[in-house]
DNA sequence: TCCCAGGACTACT
DNA sequence: AGTAGTCCTGGG
């Protein structure tokens, strides 16, 4: 058991729509990693974690909820190049960026492309289910994420059987490249957020946007950023920017090194607050 | 039963 | 260089 400091926004981090594959419980969360099974509890000052792997616990779970990263410092900065966003912010005010695995953020993404939500999770359940090791915890059943050393042994229909529709061929393909080298998940940490844009987009079914997802939730580049129509919503409102062009200039103009943050605030906002 | 939402690719101009 | 048509699943 780990009990660390409740200094940030549990519910919204978890449930904001950064990660698929989660469960609510009656007393908090449970969150599926890498390599173990987490529960979080809130109670009062404290979060209360456990896991079906207590190994290096607090290591791992400062550096999957980003804890050392001071947020209300970055906000404050925002804050200063752009004062219509403090109501974003504030709203948001304890969401962290999640650190997610790279690979299982890859797959995740390249399923998310022209698809819904409860899709996605159904997707990655079932590849977990049927090609992941199960773990027993807290007298449930739960599967990780399956290994690339596993993946790499699945044919295309292996993925259509997981209901990844016409994207079977783009995890097969990436999966084949990943076991080539050709695509190297390592690599892309000591990239330039430029290049590792290109560089994911030269791979089939991974677009501008499944690009800036995999970037920014599993490589922490917070200059990368997803633009759908929550935030496009918020270009509009707030600063008349519409097409996708101006609106990615604007906010490379504006919030330099934390366009990704800045955009993930308003998103939130826009998305789960009432000022719609 | 059909229709729709949801990104990226392909094959056209 | 720009874009219509297509790919599949789940839910209304």
């Amino acid at each position: 058991m780990l009990k660390i400091k409740n200094n940030f926004d549990l519910k919204s981090t978890i449930t904001c729509g950064q990660i698929f594959r989660y469960t609510k419980t009656d007393y908090g969360f449970i969150v599926i990693l890498k390599d173990r099974v987490i529960s979080l509890r809130e109670d009062k000052d404290y979060i209360i974690v456990n896991s079906s792997n207590e190994n290096n616990l607090k290591e791992i779970i400062f550096d999957y909820f980003d804890l050392n990263r001071d947020y209300d410092k970055i906000g404050k900065e925002i804050i200063k190049k752009d004062s219509k966003i403090k109501d974003a912010i504030n709203f948001s005010k304890g969401l962290r960026m999640i650190h997610q695995d790279p690979f299982e953020t890859l797959i995740s993404y390249i399923i998310s492309q022209n698809n819904r939500v409860p899709s996605i999770a159904n997707s990655l359940n079932l590849i977990s289910k049927n090609y992941g090791t199960k773990v027993i915890f807290e007298n449930n059943e739960y599967y990780l994420f399956p290994s690339i050393e596993k993946m790499v042994t699945l044919t295309v229909n292996d993925f259509r059987n997981c209901k990844v529709g016409f994207r079977d061929k783009y995890i097969y393909e990436a999966m084949q490249k990943i076991a080539n080298k050709e695509l190297n998940l390592e690599s892309i940490k000591d990239m330039s957020s430029s290049d590792s844009l290109k560089y994911l987009m030269k791979f089939k079914g991974i677009g501008m946007k499944v690009a800036s997802c995999i970037l920014l939730f599993a490589y922490q580049k917070f200059d990368v950023y997803p633009i759908d129509t929550w935030v496009k919503k918020f270009m509009k409102d707030c600063y008349n920017i519409e097409d996708e062009k101006s609106i990615r200039e604007f906010t490379l103009n504006t919030y330099r090194e934390y366009s990704g943050l800045a955009i993930q605030y308003m998103f939130n906002y826009k998305r789960n607050s009432n000022d719609k």
